[in-house]
RNA sequence: GUGGAUAUAGCUCAACUCGGUAGAGCACCAGAUUGUGGUUCUGGCUGUUGCGGGUUCAAAUCCCGUUAUCCACCCCA
């Protein structure tokens, strides 16, 4: 039986101080993407069912099985399964020239009811971008190396990029026909999943990791053999515009992205600190009708809670966290003290201290609360100091303490904070 | 969705194999001549053994179910 005080499966809090390192990413990324001229746009996590059936395709895994899908007012609705979707259904609704050199980014929880395991959660997070200008090799290398200068103001250490093509127009299907052609023959000698792959989605073949399957497909050409010559010289300048932004990469044509509206270039990020979930970020070209308007785009999205983990397997999140400001603990002794207490308390935080008190407890106990909660500070108050208008001012790290004129408390302790 | 492992105090774990109503460390709280934290010493508190059911005189322990967690497959970030 599942108890009320259980999350749902695969669906977890992010309290402290896990969570400082989580707004000190975001904050990373938000500074980061500014530079590269990204806007931030926050898109529903709600959306119609519809909105992500006909954009990531209707046969993948991600809509078929993994979706949160309700009913509510006769309407279908859908969780976001992944963040590109919204982005373009926002985008449908604006004019051409609202679009034409669109840079969005976004940062959020997105949902998949898959079963949870390391570096998969039913609710997790991404920050990733999309970017509207015409299609060009440039913006594409561009993109590519924003998404690795990201992880790497992240601090991840070494990651690989993996890049490959789909093809623009009609070279996915001929790539698609050509594989079939190629594969039908050998037919028998595949797995169970991949007799139905070849007519499903046959580009998943090339992706399986069945022994017999992989001994098949390496003697298949490769699927920029049969692509008309403009998406091969497209990818070549990708690559090259790489080349001179330093990005590292490798090619590997048997690279498979799973949604069905990426065309042209494709690219996945894989870091070896994580276990068998190693991909950290993905992206690529697109190309997607909505609402009778085309749009293409180029784009990626990169796992938080991979992020978060590879970061702690190395053993750099630590270093990420920028120290908070100094505590200020006020320690009063009696019911007189304690009301003034709180009001010198809401006095000194207006001037811009960070402040605490505790309500009860003897001198001793709101001295250890104090150093519980690492408090830079105490400021101590009983009936001598409220008589002489002065308060004990206390430095926890050298045990210091001499009386502070109230008037000069606040001036004092924001001095020592410089 | 499939498979394997796990679930005991706030945390890390012991007791389970060979049933006899749960222990340790850390943490927490309080004291150590009456207004001072961190170290030390002394004392104290803590559990529907995940949940539900079954077998038994008796279940943390054996059996079934269920929920969650971890790991892998599938798939993806």
């Amino acid at each position: 039986m599942s108890s009320p005080l259980q999350s749902v499966q695969g669906m977890s809090d992010i309290a402290a101080p896990d969570v400082r390192l989580w707004q000190r990413l975001e904050e990373i990324a938000r500074a980061t993407l500014a530079r590269y001229g990204f806007e931030e746009l926050r898109t529903p996590i709600v959306e119609f069912e519809s909105v992500f059936t006909r954009s990531i395709g209707s046969t993948t895994d991600v809509v078929q099985k993994e979706m949160y899908v309700f009913e509510k007012g006769g309407r279908r609705l859908a969780l976001r399964p992944e963040g590109t979707a919204g982005v373009m259904r926002y985008a449908a609704g604006l004019g051409p020239m609202e679009t034409a050199g669109a840079r969005w980014f976004y940062i959020g929880p997105m949902f998949r009811s898959e079963r949870p395991q390391a570096g998969r959660r039913r609710q997790f997070h991404q920050c990733g971008v999309e970017c509207l200008e015409p299609p060009s090799p440039l913006v594409d290398a561009e993109i590519l190396a924003l998404q690795v200068d990201l992880l790497r103001a992240w601090g991840l250490g070494e990651c690989e990029v993996r890049l490959s093509t789909r093809g623009a127009g009609a070279d996915a299907a001929r790539v698609a026909e050509g594989l079939r052609d190629a594969l039908a023959p050998r037919e028998a000698e595949l797995c169970e999943d991949c007799r139905r792959r070849i007519n499903e989605n046959v580009l998943r073949v090339l992706d399986c990791k069945q022994p017999a399957c992989r001994a098949v497909v390496e003697t298949l050409p490769e699927p920029t053999s049969f692509m008309d010559e403009t998406s091969r010289t497209y990818l070549a300048q990708v690559a090259e515009h790489l080349d001179d932004l330093q990005v590292k990469h490798v090619r590997d044509p048997l690279l498979v992205r799973g949604l069905d509206y990426y065309e042209h270039t494709v690219w996945e990020i894989t870091n070896s600190a994580l276990g068998a979930q190693n991909a950290v970020a993905g992206g690529g070209r697109y190309r997607m009708e909505l609402g009778g308007r085309e749009l293409t785009g180029v784009g990626f999205a990169i796992g938080l809670e991979r992020v978060v983990s590879v970061l702690q397997t190395l053993g750099r999140a630590e270093e990420l966290l920028v120290p908070g400001a100094p505590l200020v603990w006020l320690v009063g002794l009696g019911d007189a003290a304690q009301r003034q207490n709180l009001s010198l308390m809401q006095s000194l935080r207006t001037a811009g201290l960070t402040c605490r008190m505790a309500t009860g407890g003897s001198m001793k106990s709101q001295m250890r609360a104090a150093n519980k909660a690492g408090a830079a500070w105490a400021v101590i108050r009983g009936d001598d100091e409220l008589a002489g208008g002065v308060a004990a001012l206390k430095n926890m790290e050298t045990g210091e303490q001499a009386n502070v004129p109230l008037a000069e408390l606040a001036g004092k302790l924001t001095g020592a904070q410089k």
